[in-house]
DNA sequence: TCCACTCGGTTGCAAAATGAAACTGACGGG
DNA sequence: CCCGTCAGTTTCATTTTGCAACCGAGTGGA
């Protein structure tokens, strides 16, 4: 904690925009959610994140605590970057999200089994498939 | 239709994203949840949106079919701003959102009952309260 | 009549965020 | 040596944000 945050108010739901109120944090979840580690991976997402947005997004949710990076290789230094239990446990917001799209949006393609049937703690590393 | 409206992809993450991915539009969604309904209304909200914001979101969510506009006095024209169907309808994703924040942020204050057990055909005009 | 006040915005402006695109540094392969 | 990949960073123009002041149409006294 000393977070060095700050919220707008107390309200769970301003406090929760405040760190996943925007265009991509969530996409880039959803991308974890599909598989996605890598700096690169997430760039090369159907949407297109700039490359300087993207780095700026890792880095906030890191120091959120959303993510955390574990070194997959040295010399030089790369990430892959994980998603913890408090960003695992952002799943049914992306749930809900897609959910409300499918009923809602008529150009957007089902949301993937893969994504509605999906748990948070499916989402953690440590345990691979069943 | 013919919204003019682009989207980044055809994902329903991505889609909804969109239209709600920013920091004040579901503060004013979680609003109309508690019965607020005019302009002033929103202004007074514990976040203080700034006026401005709030005219264009409230223009955003007319144009994207979240919210329709309804007439409560002539001469000057003013309005109640009352959710439609498809802004009902992200209630799931304000409710996910709220028991994220009361799960993992420590300063934020539970998320009220009412929010928690609401439907989203409690959030349609036509039924007063009983 | 004059003054104060409310309500629902709009306007101006500075600061911050966004995004396109080029650039960098550390490799690896041939 | 040259090319390519990966993971960012830098530059810079364009948008978006947000503060604060202003405005028009009315209402309520005194």
């Amino acid at each position: 904690m000393t977070d060095s945050m700050t919220f707008r108010s107390d309200c769970p739901v301003a406090s929760a925009l405040d760190l996943v109120g925007d265009r991509w944090t969530l996409v880039i979840v959803r991308d974890m959610i599909f598989g996605a580690a890598t700096f690169g991976d997430f760039a090369r997402g159907a949407e297109r994140i700039p490359r300087n947005i993207l780095a700026n997004r890792l880095r906030r949710m890191t120091v959120a605590g959303l993510v955390r990076q574990e070194k997959y290789q040295a010399r030089p230094d790369r990430f892959r970057y994980l998603l913890t239990a408090k960003g695992a446990d952002l799943l049914p917001v992306v749930q809900a999200l897609s959910l409300w799209s499918a009923a809602h949006l008529g150009h957007v393609y089902p949301p993937p089994d893969a994504l509605l049937q999906a748990q948070p703690a499916d989402l953690m590393p440590g345990k691979p498939d069943a």
